[in-house]
RNA sequence: GCCCGUGUAGCUCAGUCGGUAGAGCACUUCGUUGGUAACGAAGAGGUCACCGGUUCAAAUCCGGUCGCGGGCUCCA
């Protein structure tokens, strides 16, 4: 019979033929490397029969796929040693992911770090005995019996659908139910670690009993393997907890509270830039700039819903407004979102159609009380800002809102050489509003982002309760993904607070809501700047720009004089007057990622010129005051360019 | 909130078998007046997170609380 290879040409093999003899049939060198196949596009062991006319393709650990096989091979072996060490092991389920891979277990031993080197050890002795993983079809009788003291894999074959084949994997005496594709033999596994013990629920619901689970990590190569460790060692020298730290922008204070960072000079700089720089853009195209209360009488938040829906996330309290004697105690709620406040200001007044669309925007600072296991330095705060829009518009305006809004949010994650991903939410189970407003709005978004030609995934069942939403997401220095910019349809506030317009012929009609964000948080936009530019702010948003340096103390006057005189130019200027020598002075400014340190000393008090150092270059040799300027004076230009 | 880990000077970290607290950086003072990435000397700085227990004796061992880190869940 022939089978078809992926350059359309055929390979004869013999009737019967598996994976491993396509490979073999294809060259001797091939058939060592395979680890495993695709039949039809279907990944496939290296035993997986294959009939006339597959298209059959070898994997190699070359390929794309190679690194998942193995991390789940590797994850089986986990089991496999876990279950050996403490019989009593309960094994749910041990995946791949998109660094290494974990697996959950139950079991009365407390697994902590201390154990790695028992369990690696273990682990190495399976891989040494280079034993195959072999593939079994069985019966779902024959399943129970095998799995009679597994409580999750019992659990797991109820609810594989009776169609379906059970299929079990075997390693030595170690057995998991387990359909996924494999290494052909623990042999193959060269490189592995184990790298956290974590905590996590069976099937991912809280209410679920908490697993162990075992993460690690498993290359093909050791050298693959130290690299990777490298990375992470480089990641946690991005870590904008650590350089937010070293340059002064923020710090957390025990008795402040968890969550709750506070603003340096120089990070309280930066975060006033990004809002000037943002809002001159807002304003250019069409929003008007509102601002409203921190708190409200709990009367807001019950209007609004989050009384009862978010109470538990919320910071209320009680005010005294009557006498120690008659006390009258009032209720106040802190906001943890600004849209109610921006519908009450819409409802202020009667709208026409004409006005359509009235955008409202506000640099909000919103607090939520977040698990305390949540929090995470800049990234996840309980108070922090949003550069928060909501959009009142006519349904035949809903889609070039969201069009425009997409723009702007690729132009300003570009500006700053983000790489980000998209996703549509869809209509979860416990949501609000009518089937025909969510098919509408759903269309509404994917109508949007397709005509804006970005790619996107869809996510199922993850809108918000009142509405779906576009959400785009970009990465911190350890890959992690964050949401930034936002874009929800709101149909819950346009009803509870009753807001309308005039149509043409004259009847209220109810306002379509959007509600945006185009950084997220400020505070986790710039947390994931620190991290990406490694505290490298570019020129217009370094919180000093430039660093007087000058060369003695007879030097300082002349050096103050040209400080004033940047700073007259909107430049953020500081002189380094403290005593000591010069190359001190130019580490500590580099050190603080300071991007131009001038140098005056004899020579350019006497032509007027400065020496110029820059972060990235060094020495830039002389230049005129006068050209300098020109560089500061396009910084502050730039700070307004969008 | 849950699981595992962790907490020593402002920061980064030593501190052995339980024997009474250390370094570098930063800070203060004095000296030095410099030419492109780290001067010299002196000084000050700690209820070893907090509470309790064991012990003649606790930074060290045990229990609890709080904070922090990484996951899980959550993120309107």
């Amino acid at each position: 019979m022939q089978v078809i290879l992926p350059d359309g040409s055929k390979k004869d093999v013999k009737d019967g033929a598996v994976v491993a003899d396509v490979a073999a049939a294809i060259g001797t060198g091939l058939a060592k490397a395979a680890i495993a196949g695709k039949i039809n596009g279907e990944l496939a062991d290296l035993t997986a029969p294959v009939a006339n006319g597959d298209k059959v393709e070898i994997i190699t650990d070359k390929s794309p796929e190679a690194l998942g096989i193995l991390r789940h091979s590797t994850a089986h072996v986990l089991a496999e040693a876990v279950e050996s060490l403490w019989p009593d092991t309960q094994i749910a389920f041990g995946p791949a992911t998109d660094d290494g891979f974990y697996y959950d277990f139950k079991l009365d031993h407390s697994i902590s770090t201390d154990d790695f080197p028992t369990i690696e050890k273990k682990m190495s002795e399976i891989i040494a005995e280079d034993k195959p993983f072999v593939r079994e079809e069985i019966t779902r009788d024959e399943a129970k019996k095998i799995f009679a003291n597994q409580q999750f894999k019992l659990e797991h074959i109820d609810e594989i659908p009776a169609d379906e084949k059970l299929v079990i994997r075997r390693h030595g005496n170690f057995v998991d139910l387990c359909n996924g594709v494999h290494l052909p033999s623990a042999g193959r596994i060269k490189a592995f670690k184990l790298t956290k013990v974590a905590g996590a629920y069976w099937k991912g619901d809280a209410n679920n009993e908490q697993l162990q689970r075992v993460y690690g990590t498993a290359f093909f190569s050791k050298k693959d393997l130290q690299q990777h460790l490298d990375l992470i060692k480089e990641a946690e020298r991005r870590d904008h907890r650590k350089i937010g730290r070293e340059l002064g922008i923020f710090t957390e204070s025990e008795m402040a509270g968890a969550g709750l960072p506070m603003y340096l000079p120089a990070g309280a700089t930066i975060i006033r830039l990004l809002e000037q720089w943002l809002r001159a853009g807002l304003i250019k195209r069409g929003y008007q700039e509102v601002i409203t209360p921190h708190i409200y009488k709990a009367d807001v938040w019950k209007t609004s819903g989050h009384y009862g829906y978010y109470h538990d996330n919320m910071y209320f309290f009680d005010v005294n407004e009557g006498t120690k004697e008659k006390p009258r105690m009032t209720e106040y709620g802190v906001k943890p979102m600004n849209c109610p406040g921006h519908v009450m200001l819409y409802a202020n007044s009667i709208h026409s159609y004409r006005e359509l669309p009235i955008r409202y925007f506000e640099f909000g600072t919103v607090y939520r009380h977040e698990l305390s296991g949540a929090v995470h330095g800049l990234m996840r705060a309980r108070g922090f800002t949003q550069d928060d829009a909501h959009i009142f518009c006519r349904e035949d305006q809903v889609v070039d809102e969201i069009c425009s809004i997409l723009d702007l949010a690729d132009q300003i994650l570009t500006t700053f050489g983000f790489k980000y991903t998209a996703e549509i939410s869809t209509r979860p189970e416990k949501s609000i509003g009518t089937d025909e407003m969510w098919t509408k709005a759903e269309s509404f978004l994917k109508q949007a982002i397709e005509r804006q030609g970005i790619p996107y995934d869809i996510n199922p069942g993850d809108g918000a309760f009142y509405g779906p939403k576009i959400d785009i997401k970009i990465q911190d220095a350890i890959g992690r993904w964050w949401q930034c910019s936002t874009v929800q349809v709101d149909f819950n506030l346009p009803e509870r607070f009753n807001i309308t317009y005039r149509t043409a012929d004259n009847k209220e009609q109810r306002p379509w809501m959007l509600h945006r964000a185009l950084f997220g948080s400020i505070e986790r936009f710039l947390g994931i700047l620190i991290e990406q530019t490694v505290g490298n702010m570019p020129l217009w948003l370094a919180p000093t720009q430039v660093v007087g340096i000058p060369s003695a103390d007879r030097h300082q006057d002349t050096c103050n004089q040209l400080a004033n005189e940047l700073r007259e130019l909107g430049g953020r200027v500081q002189v380094y007057t403290q005593n000591e020598p010069m190359r001190v002075k130019i580490a500590k400014a580099q050190s603080m990622k300071v991007p131009y340190m001038l140098v005056v000393g004899d020579k350019e008090m006497g032509d007027h010129t400065v020496s110029v150092r820059t972060r990235e270059g060094g020495n830039q040799g002389s230049m005129s005051v006068d050209d300098f300027k020109e560089i500061i004076k396009g910084a502050t230009v730039a700070a307004h360019a969008i």
